[in-house]
DNA sequence: GTAATAGTGTCTTTAAGACATTATGGA
DNA sequence: TCCATAATGTCTTAAAGACACTATTAC
């Protein structure tokens, strides 16, 4: 067997929530050299003894502040380019979470600040950009990709809302992470139609503050996977 | 910033092609400890200079002799339990491979031997059995599954088939991977309808060798999705 | 009442499932 | 001729697309 040079391997994460009827993005302002100033994904180096899993909620919980929550984290990919990070040769193991409705993050001991940003504020083309650190633009594209997709197979969109829940709340989600709301109906339809994926409870939802009829509330189903699934074509 | 311990960093590979109208995978038997005698995926450490893809392939070259091929390559999952290598702390990059029919392997340097397995005789329950080194029987049980997925999805049953094929072989494949051929005539209609799946020739197939109304030929197409997917239902 | 939002129903179209049937070769 | 395999066609059913319509609240 060769012998085998020394890297560093860290996690980083993409965290994804609903704001304001967008996905939004947890970053952090890097406040050390390389890249100070510069915003990034939450991360950091894995410890001796861990698993890049449990690296990722420990830099979680100590970068933002964030506790381990109800949503879900699961590996991305890997990113290993040689030149990725300047100091020295580091392997990225990248992972994806999802939840609803985090409290404020709060900076942690290496960041300047740590605030949720808009996605679309982060990927487009607008003047606010941030300039994002190493390759986590990379990153958070292809993150970005990954919750898109698993929207249309999985029951995933469930880990964005907070129980009970309405089908208009789960509809905007979708919207949010699509950039275009499903057809109200056939949303219904689809939903209340795949065994296991929502199921009722006796309430009725919070007033919508603006007039109209209550909707109803619902609970999670067992169901993980929608089959068919729900493709992401248009609507309103 | 914290420390950062060291790692060491290794692929490792699944590469799968269709041998005997089965799914088979490429094995080697390790020369050295730890694990003396098994069975692996091929697979080594990550030089300085190279990202892990790059760190497959040749690997894939130096343990096996096979060359970089048609085919294609993509990275699986990144497995990193803390003591999932006894001699060091080692995060390997896991990669999965698809070709068809390629030479026989011969062992490299740090191999005893290398050769093709069923898969369903290295994960299922027979006698013969072998026991892999390290969790790389986690590893192909995730390989499998993702190329049982992919097919579903995208057109990547053409890297299992040289050009040009024929809808037959085609078929061979789909059925190998998912233990399951699709109805014939279903599975057709669908290949034919999808637009880039496959472009037809003007010549007639190879003689089946046991009679029988010899199969046209095709190419490939430049679609690699499937719209909607190709389901893994059932046929014959 | 009107505006706003939630919920239901229905017609059409697409595409898959499950076959039956025809075509073309070899022994 | 018969057998084996390839290719095509047809009927049924599932499910999505595109709407129109009704229900319930705030004002």
């Amino acid at each position: 067997m060769s012998d085998h040079p020394p890297f560093a391997v860290t996690v980083d994460l993409a965290v994804f929530t609903i704001r304001d009827g967008a996905l939004a993005v947890l970053l952090v302002e890097r406040g050390a050299d390389p890249f100070a100033g510069s915003w990034a994904l939450p991360g950091g180096f894995v410890e001796p003894q861990e698993d890049a899993e449990n690296a990722a909620w420990r830099e979680l919980l100590e970068e933002t502040g964030v506790e381990r929550f109800d949503g879900h984290l699961e590996q991305l990919r890997t990113y290993s380019a040689p030149d990725r990070d300047p100091r020295m040769r580091v392997v990225s193991v990248a992972h994806v979470a999802f939840a609803p409705d985090l409290p404020e993050p709060e900076a942690g001991s290496d960041a300047a600040g740590a605030r949720w940003w808009a996605v679309d504020d982060v990927l487009g083309e607008g003047p606010d950009r941030p300039a994002l650190a190493f390759d986590h633009d990379e990153i958070l594209t292809d993150a970005r990709e990954r919750v898109r997709a698993k929207l249309e197979y999985t029951t995933l969109a469930l880990d964005f809302v907070a129980e009970p829940f309405t089908l208009p709340e789960l509809r905007r989600v979708y919207a949010a992470v699509w950039g275009v709301a499903p057809d109200l109906g056939n949303f219904r339809r689809k939903v209340l139609g795949t065994d296991g994926f929502v199921v009722p409870t006796d309430g009725q939802g919070g007033a919508t503050s603006a007039g109209g009829r209550p909707p109803l509330l619902y609970r999670r189903g067992d169901a993980t996977v929608i089959q068919p699934p729900m493709l992401r074509t248009a609507g309103d």
